[in-house]
DNA sequence: TTACTATATGAGTAAGCAAGCATCTAATAG
DNA sequence: CTATTAGATGCTTGCTTACTCATATAGTAA
């Protein structure tokens, strides 16, 4: 058995993702850095609220972060987060499928 | 961007597997079937815990649930949730050794 | 200096959830 | 039937955290 702070790291990861927001937020920056207000627009959410999550996923290593005068970009910096996603959106569309197949 | 319905569930597939208990559980039932008692023995914790931990794994389709007599025998049904926590494994691996890099 | 804008953050609130304790149900044995 | 064992489930408690509001900080411009 994998020792208790390995599998905390590995949950902690895990609860990185299990937010809405911050998957809006990770999505939105994969055609590229933006600004905290930028995003702010596009997300329709408050300016603390998203400038917290993007901290959170930050400090993670998930994003990075660059200033330039009044504003700050931010980007992702793991992209492996991406390729996880895509192993969860794959999955739940797998799950889905077969559920459907019970109907046919 | 996509639908708030879907970004739920897939919020809620990572929510699954952000917590050391049920790692540990997946992490258990990786060699084979194994019953709740067993479990309990296996990781020291409590069979009301392990239990409800072991339903909320099954009812998103990730554990598989098989009754025989007394005993309830419970497996991992989704093996894409193996690949999952190896990604992330990967992923934490490689942002460890980058960390470790900077001080050489 | 002052005014303005972009971002960060402290404080408070409310919701969600893991864990523990006790109890209930189901299945077998005597 | 009763007793026993395996597992599930109400209920409560405490902790965590997303969110909002208000304010603070930092950078720019006049």
């Amino acid at each position: 058995m994998p020792p208790d702070a390995f599998l905390q790291l590995v949950a902690d990861r895990f609860k990185l993702l299990s937010e809405p927001m911050r998957l809006r937020l990770i999505h939105a920056l994969i055609e590229g850095e933006a600004t905290v207000s930028n995003l702010v627009e596009r997300l329709g959410a408050t300016q603390a609220n998203i400038s917290r999550h993007l901290q959170t996923l930050a400090q993670a290593g998930i994003l990075g972060r660059r200033k330039e005068g009044l504003h700050v970009y931010y980007r992702i910096e793991d992209p492996s987060i991406l390729e996880l996603c895509e192993h969860v959106c794959g999955g739940l569309r797998r799950q889905s499928e077969a559920r459907a197949r019970l109907f046919t």
